[in-house]
RNA sequence: GGGGGAAUGUCCCGAGCGGCAAAGGGGGCGGACUGUAAAUCCGCUGCGUAAGCUUCGCAGGUUCGAGUCCUGCUUCCCCCA
């Protein structure tokens, strides 16, 4: 692994962050002799970030840390158009409204990742709407659209996978590319921005941007990407029971976050601390040698730290404090996900899986009733195999609820009320 | 403009002589084994307590019966112009 002579490069290649860069060479002696200001976009697609958005905010964290200031674009203007990249299919238009509360879903999450403020290296936030929405067509056409070939465009990967799979490509999502490239010009133009970063499937679109900025501002520019995440099992990261791991706390409990990262593949501890934690490498090494049961150490050490960064200390403590208590001690906590249910409906008794899909263990009682037969579903540690049990008030136990499981790590406490 | 093909189980791929709730994968979930891991093995994977109900691009039609045949429409692909 080669040395480098700035902190930021530095940290990224010890932790395994970089996948490719234009030129790490003048970037590297760039940011060694300054702060440098670098940015990453997010596209305002859902209304919470996910896991798999994580390595590049952390490559925002590191950039700050390190002593640079990091710019978060948010793509109002961009999300309107869709961003085709590596995507078989176009994806649905969202409204202005959409996008509009999607971006005050995403916002919250950076702020426990870097400090914002008006300071040399603070992290700003900005929207690609304020100045892409201004362009008139012909207008657009003619600043950008000249410095842009058709048959440059059409031998992006990201392009000619569509294309050799058979698929539209839409006039809109073609013009994709050039609003990315746009952004980096524009940051640069405003903010002396130099590097723009994201995931490998990017490659394409920030190269772009690169040239862009450097004919049109005959300024150096940079671009630097991730390698794409896997588990070490090869599937894709940032998913779990309920769906996509999501940073926003509304979205996805803390607890479920914290068990996310519990449940990691041993053969990524150590990847997963590089890349998900501000643990000390030192540290890293240390714990990502140990080996079976006691790997399991590291693990909970992981969990913490990833939470940490996204939830606060006191969010992860609880989070562990719970887990240990219902995996390693069998004792419930009040803090694992509670439902309320009406007292009055326990009280004539409901069915166990009705009862599962309310409380939403199961998306319908057939489910329920399947997942009770192959021995899924526990009520009170005690498996039934009959979903058409009835859970009545005589289930509550000495604090009160209902301990409902769905397989072993899937707990959810019954409250009447 | 002409000719030929395709759309299948609300995750994906993909079989399907007129009797099909629809083969097989992948993925997901559950069980066993373990360490809240991986690998492996087993089970489940449309809705309904049930009778039953609703599925194969959309709308009609033929038939006792249609994913399967006919007509029209939509979308996509290929070839010719």
């Amino acid at each position: 692994m080669t040395s480098f002579k700035s902190d930021f490069l530095n940290v990224l290649s010890e932790r395994g962050f970089i996948h490719q860069c234009t030129d790490a060479e003048a970037l590297d002696t760039l940011a060694s002799a300054g702060p440098i200001t670098g940015y990453i976009g997010y596209d305002a697609t859902a209304s919470s970030l996910h896991a798999g958005h994580l390595v590049q905010i952390m490559l925002l964290y590191w950039l700050q840390k390190t002593g640079n200031k990091p710019i978060v674009l948010m793509g109002g203007g961009t999300t309107k158009v869709g961003d085709p990249t590596f995507k078989d299919t176009q994806r649905p238009l969202l409204t202005d409204e959409q996008i509009q509360s999607n971006m005050n879903g995403i916002k919250s999450v950076f702020n426990s990742f870097l400090n914002f403020g008006d300071g040399a290296t603070d992290a700003i936030m900005v929207n690609n709407d304020d100045w892409l929405s201004g362009f008139g067509y012909i207008e657009f056409l003619r600043t950008f659209g000249t410095h842009f070939t058709i048959n440059r465009m059409l031998t992006f990967d990201s392009v000619k996978l569509r294309l050799e799979r058979e698929q539209p490509m839409t006039f809109l999502e073609f013009n994709y590319m050039l609003m990315q490239a746009v952004d980096f010009r524009e940051l640069n133009s405003t903010y002396n921005c130099v590097l723009q970063m994201g995931g490998s499937d990017q490659w394409g679109n920030i190269v772009n941007g690169v040239e862009l900025t450097r004919r049109l501002n005959q300024k150096a520019a940079f671009g630097l990407t991730t390698p794409l995440l896997t588990t070490a099992s090869g599937a894709k990261m940032g998913k779990t029971v309920g769906g996509a791991v999501w940073l926003n706390a509304d979205a996805l409990s803390p607890y479920d976050y914290w068990q996310y990262w519990r449940n990691t593949e041993d053969a990524d501890v150590g990847k997963f601390m590089r890349l998900f934690t501000d643990l000390p490498m030192d540290e890293i090494r240390r714990l990502e040698a140990l080996q079976g049961v006691e790997i399991n150490e590291a693990k909970k050490i992981l969990a913490d730290a990833a939470t940490r960064l996204v939830h606060g200390e006191a969010a992860a403590a609880t989070a562990r404090d719970t887990a240990q208590k219902a995996f390693e001690q069998g004792v419930l906590s009040a803090d694992l996900p509670t439902v309320e249910v009406a007292r009055a409906e326990l009280e004539a008794g409901i069915m166990l899986a009705a009862l599962t899909t309310k409380i939403g263990l199961t998306q319908s009682n057939g489910e329920a009733r399947r997942l009770a037969q192959g021995g899924g579903l526990r009520v009170n540690d005690t498996a039934i195999t009959d979903g058409n049990q009835a859970v009545t008030l005589a289930d509550l136990n000495a604090d009160g609820v209902i301990k409902v499981a769905q397989g072993k790590k899937k707990i959810v406490l019954v409250k009447p009320v």
